[in-house]
DNA sequence: ATTTAGCACTCTTATGTTTTGAGTGCTAAC
DNA sequence: GTTAGCACTCAAAACATAAGAGTGCTAAAT
């Protein structure tokens, strides 16, 4: 069967064309054509799809036999699977991968979309953080998936103020307010003999030195300039340092958010509890999520993973896409939808190029309005 | 059949005696130990519990064809239900209710399970917050239910700073710092007209005056106290009080932690994932557990909400086991404890009775040492 | 050489039937 | 008042049958 279509794609062809065919094109257009109705179909409707009902489409213009010997080639090539003897056909992995990357056509986004979407952000955001949050329940929303958003205004933030807060003899609280008006705060404790007048010091210094400094630069800069100056300026120099790292510690999760979860509970595939629990027990650990969504940090563009691609068993029959965005060109965040591996692959990679296009330009236009 | 039963209460008891006992004993004592094997018995299988099985038992020293005629008594009066003529029993609401009401006896925690508890909660916590937070942990890892644990520090926490951080023409950001360490902030608009130094007078005033006030009642002083002192001291006083009360608008809500939510998935009354569905949307909607929860608030001891007591259709299968923490003798906050009706009560509430114990002791001893 | 009609075959799903067993309610005896 | 005995009920399991969707293969048609 299988020297059928090579043969034919091979014809009247030079040898590299042939190559980059094999690898590329490695379906006749009428296989693609016919991936592309399973697929489709069975998104929709999530039941194994048959020859007759391919037949039915319009685009098909051949009969039921042609589409099963297409079908059986699709399936010892990888592409398809059967339940079972007496079943339709349902793509697998490799046929969602070859798919996504060779078949799809991704449509614009509707002007009702786009109306919709706009609608959804009409509200005043005061912070980075709401925005970010609010654009996961936007999300959520427009897909009927899970929306995984990460991001942390920590990466455009720069420093406003600091202080340093005396709370008992040995323990005091460090806040940080950035320019984006976030207020971060946590407790260091205080190394013993450091006297009161020494601390407002060392917050002057700060002040003085630091302000304007991007958050995700002061420890870097703590280390290269501050110690020097705190070197002259300050008697107990050790114990300052121990004060300012504890305080500049940076954060280094970003912040994460998850919206309509429950959303999983509307497809099919995860009509089985035991299935549904595993996921909401990976989905309760974002460290877990993080890690898995690390991979994609640095990409531009989409990114499509597929199955077990995902590496994690949980979400061994999902797929998540994401997409970064960005501050100029800096990216600084992320926005993933979480769904089963029959997912509405074109309409999700669609509102999420949409959507960080528009959240990108937005964060950078503040960005630069907002010098300091 | 009841007037069996009845004739036998009244018999040799005055006038009293036979009210107190109708209200409080409607069962013999026979009728209230097979509702309790019954109950027992159920919590642990989920099955139907038969004659049969019930006469295998130590306690029971009579025979499956008394035990079906006093069943049969039971169900009448709403006490059992047979899910169908050809099996056992299953207590109702009602029969759940006389249970834990009359019925259950309590036992102590096993030195096993302190001992236990005590590794729990070994670690070292700086913060309110982390400590709560953990003790929701610890509640749903000891009882395999789901913990809903409220509480907000601020209820204990003094004012120890309080600061007004300009970030734009029109904006800026107040800070607020308590003695406990906690920082609490909030952006606020500012009106037009106000100087800088005029600010500045604000802020020193308020540092002045509010010192050492519990963050509850600074809204209270703040139009009582502080609005005098405005007027003489301040010349734009309107807009003065416009910022400050955005600054000190009370966080009206509890701060809620929910913890172990999958363990839902155990419980074989949640084996369909409609019902889980409907619970974990109620469950992402923090606004109306509160809501839920707010019955109980102000009640001392451990308070049992059984099936649709709760009003609400998502958890009308579930009882919530709610017990109150407290500061000195205010209650601060709650420990609540979801799951289905068929609960472990015996064993919830008296886990749930010696954790607030104990966290109201902590809580208690942290307040009064630390003494602003 | 492809494509397609035809048909036997497979296997799931739905439906109906029978069997089993747990549990009951009632009666009559203890 | 209690209990043994027994007929009865009903859900769940086990089995049987039928229906239908879909296939793969063969042979004819294009």
């Amino acid at each position: 069967m299988l020297v059928r279509f090579a043969k034919k794609v091979v014809s009247g062809a030079n040898r590299f064309d042939a190559l980059k065919q094999r690898v590329i094109f490695m379906l006749t257009e009428r296989q693609k054509l016919i991936l592309r109705v399973v697929v489709d179909d069975y998104i929709l409707t999530a039941e194994p799809v048959g020859s007759r009902t391919i037949s039915k489409r319009r685009e098909i213009t051949f009969s039921p036999a042609t589409i099963r010997n297409e079908m059986a080639d699709l399936e010892e090539m990888g592409f398809l699977i059967q339940p079972h003897t007496s079943a339709g056909r349902i793509p697998s992995h490799k046929g969602y991968r070859f798919y996504v990357d060779h078949v799809m056509t991704l449509r614009k986004l509707s002007a009702g979309m786009i109306e919709k979407i706009k609608k959804m952000y009409s509200e005043r955001f005061v912070e980075f953080e709401q925005l970010i949050q609010h654009t996961a329940v936007v999300l959520s929303g427009l897909t009927n998936y899970t929306a995984i958003v990460l991001g942390s205004d920590l990466f455009d933030a720069k420093l406003k103020h600091i202080q340093l807060l005396p709370l008992t003899e040995r323990t005091a609280v460090a806040i940080i307010v950035t320019n984006t008006g976030h207020v971060e705060n946590r407790k260091v404790s205080v190394p013993e003999g450091i006297s009161l007048s020494e601390m407002e010091k060392l917050v002057n210094l700060l002040n003085d030195k630091l302000y304007g400094v991007p958050i995700y630069q002061l420890n870097e800069r703590l280390h290269s300039e501050i110690s020097q100056e705190l070197k002259v300026h300050l008697e107990q120099y050790r114990e300052g340092m121990i004060i300012l790292e504890q305080a500049l510690v940076r954060n280094q999760e970003d912040r994460i958010f998850l919206e309509g979860t429950t959303n999983i509970f509307s497809q099919p595939e995860f009509r089985d509890v035991e299935k549904v629990r595993s996921l909401f027990e990976l989905l309760e650990r974002h460290d877990r999520i993080q890690e898995i969504l690390a991979s994609n940090t640095g990409q531009t563009g989409v990114q499509v993973k597929i199955g077990d691609e995902n590496d994690d068993e949980a979400i061994s029959d999902c797929s998540i896409i994401t997409a970064s965005y960005c501050i100029g060109d800096r990216p600084v965040g992320s926005l993933s939808i979480l769904g089963p591996t029959r997912m509405e692959y074109s309409k999700v990679i669609s509102i999420l190029e949409y959507l960080t296009g528009n959240l990108s330009e937005l964060l950078t236009q503040l960005h630069f309005d907002d010098g300091i």
